[in-house]
DNA sequence: GACTATCACTTTACACGTCAACTGATAATA
DNA sequence: TATTATCAGTTGACGTGTAAAGTGATAGTC
């Protein structure tokens, strides 16, 4: 019996994960320099938006486990980024004042490092329909997720 | 000076990042009956497909570092499903007829997975889109990875 | 006031990724 | 033969993700 090798689908999904990988391999090779990794760089903007916010909310808006936040809150923490103020039974997560300095430092390069790479290989209307499209799909998965 | 908070190219990238999470919680989740998870998977299903093959075409393959590559296929190797036999300086990897089994019965289901969170949401138009849209950008992340 | 529940966070054990330093097999040369 | 280079893979230190068990603060109930 001849047994499909791959779908559409998942086609889709290894294109999608190996870009991630390669990109992110890019983005920390080029954060580096700014001592900061990209899942770092990802925490803190998220708090720059959103702050201040509880561990919580920030592990749904970075989509990172529970533990997994609270062990990066506890490094961005050591290294002066951040800071918690326990108030009733949360804790309320906010920048330092060396937390916003470094994104000040940092944002725009990274802004500037990821627009690039996609203004390098698609057009202006490419890049709508491919953020509609991911759109769907991620929350289509997301969805799924809260389950 | 009101600085832009972020750009089509950045919006895409956190889409994408978001999706790849989410959808390997999932895949994960779903492949813990099968006792593997989807990093196993996706490197025995690499195999199958190029054996027999040696660990540094397996680790472009799955782009991952020779160090990751090594140490997967130490776990891989313990649990029975590859085997790795020296040949002057390279090894080269092949399934074990467990390795073998193992796929015939978790390849089927997890392609079915894959499509079906695409499928749920996508004309079969729009995946093609997004497949070629997909394909250009992680083809252009590559080549930057490869200096 | 003591018991229990619950919420928010922490900790532990482990998978999986990186880089950089190391090892082992082979080849090339003095 | 001894020295050195090189290629392929391994290992150590560490970042970041998970699930599941543990902790500490507050609330509700007997």
């Amino acid at each position: 019996m001849l047994l499909k090798k791959h779908t559409l689908g998942s086609l889709i999904w290894l294109r999608i994960t190996r870009f991630t990988q390669q990109s992110n391999l890019l983005s920390n090779d080029f954060l580096k320099s700014f001592d900061i990794t990209v899942a770092q760089f990802d925490v803190l903007n998220q708090i720059s938006t959103y702050q201040p916010v509880t561990q919580n909310g920030l592990a749904e808006k970075v989509t990172v486990s529970e533990g997994g936040i609270s062990r990066m809150l506890a490094r961005l923490e050591k290294e002066g980024y951040i800071q918690r103020k326990q108030d009733w039974k949360t804790k309320w997560i906010t920048l330092t004042a060396e937390g916003e300095k470094k994104m000040e430092e940092v944002f725009e390069h990274q802004l500037a490092f990821q627009t690039t790479l996609v203004n390098e290989c698609l057009t202006g209307e490419e890049q709508k329909t491919l953020y509609n499209l991911m759109t769907k799909l991620q929350k289509n998965t997301e969805n799924k997720t809260r389950n």
